[in-house]
DNA sequence: AACTCACGCAACCGCAGATGC
DNA sequence: CGCATCTGCGGTTGCGTGAGT
C-alpha cells in the first residue's frame, strides 16, 4: 500500500491529511480561484534563500556525500538549517531537492520498462499532473522523473498515435464534453485576462493547477478511472463551484 | 572541424498548505 | 486565532550532449 518514498520519509504521511481534506468545504476552492486569478495581488513571500553566497547549479560529489552523510546520521527534515549543520553553501529546498530527487538510496535509475509507462499514462488518467501522487503509486521512481519522462516521451508518444495527453481521448474529436477537459498549460496567463474580463466564463478556463488542487481534494474519493468518466461527479463539481464563485 | 539545433534531465522558482508559536 | 516559518509540489528554465548539416 505505502510507497518506497512513504517508506523512506516515515515523518511524511499522504494519507493523515485525508480527515483534513474532507473537512475543508468547496469555500477553499473560491479562494484559489481568487488567487490564481489575481494575479497583480500576488503575496510577496520572502525568498527562500536569503543568504547570499549561496551555490547554485549542478551539484558536485563531495557536496553530494556530505549531504548523504548528514542525511544518514540525523534523518530527513530540518532542510531549512541542513545546510549549515551540513556545512554546504546550499539553499535548503535546493538540499531537500537533491536528495529527494538524486541521493535517495531506493531510487531506480534507468530507462522505463512499459509496465511502468503503463502504469503512468493510467494514473495520469486518474490523477493528471499529480506527479507526486502517480510517483507514489511507482516505487523507486520520483515525481520530477516521472514529469520529466512524460513531457519528453510519453506524451509525444500519445500525440503519435492520435490520444490527447491531457484528456486521454481520441484526437479525432469525438469528446465533445469540454467541462472535464482541464486547459492546456500554454494556456494559463491567457485564460488569467479572460477571467478577469469574463466572470462567467471563470470555470471553463481554470488554470491545470486550480484543477488539479480540486482533484487533490477529492482524491479520497476518487479511487478509480471510472471516477475520470464521471462526468456528472465534474459537472456537479463545477455547479457547486459556480454557486460559490458567482 | 565547426556550427546549429533539438532533446533530455537536473535544478530552480514561486506558490499553497501544513505546522509551530 | 493569527502570524511566521517550513515543507512539498508542479511548472519552468537552462545546461550538457548528441545528431544533423
Amino acid at each position: 500500500m505505502f510507497s518506497s518514498k512513504d517508506q523512506v520519509l516515515p515523518s511524511y504521511d499522504p494519507t493523515q491529511n485525508h480527515n483534513t481534506l474532507i473537512s475543508l468545504s468547496l469555500s477553499l476552492s473560491l479562494t484559489s480561484v481568487i488567487t490564481i486569478t489575481n494575479q497583480d495581488s500576488r503575496m510577496v513571500r520572502t525568498p527562500c534563500c536569503r543568504a547570499e553566497g549561496l551555490k547554485k547549479g549542478a551539484w558536485t560529489q563531495e557536496e553530494d556525500h556530505k549531504l548523504i552523510a548528514y542525511v544518514q546520521l540525523h534523518g530527513e527534515g530540518g532542510w531549512r538549517t541542513l545546510p549549515d549543520k551540513a556545512g554546504l553553501r546550499r539553499c535548503g529546498k535546493s538540499c531537500r531537492l537533491r536528495w529527494a530527487n538524486y541521493l535517495r538510496p531506493d531510487i531506480k535509475r534507468g530507462e522505463f520498462s512499459e509496465e511502468e509507462e503503463d502504469s503512468i499514462i493510467r494514473l495520469h488518467a486518474i490523477h493528471g499532473n499529480k506527479w507526486s501522487a502517480i510517483a507514489r503509486r511507482l516505487p523507486g521512481r520520483t515525481d520530477n522523473e516521472i514529469k520529466n519522462h512524460w513531457n519528453t516521451h510519453i506524451k509525444k508518444r500519445l500525440v503519435k498515435k492520435g490520444i490527447d495527453p491531457l484528456t486521454h481521448k481520441s484526437l479525432n474529436g469525438k469528446s465533445s464534453d469540454h467541462t472535464e477537459t482541464p486547459p492546456d498549460k500554454s494556456s494559463v496567463h491567457q485564460d488569467d485576462d479572460d477571467q478577469k474580463s469574463n466572470k462567467n466564463n471563470a470555470l471553463g478556463s481554470l488554470s491545470a493547477r486550480f484543477l488539479n488542487r480540486v482533484a487533490n481534494r477529492f482524491d479520497f474519493l476518487m479511487l478509480d478511472e471510472s471516477c475520470l468518466e464521471n462526468t456528472s461527479f465534474m459537472r456537479e463539481l463545477t455547479r457547486i463551484l459556480q454557486e460559490d464563485y458567482v
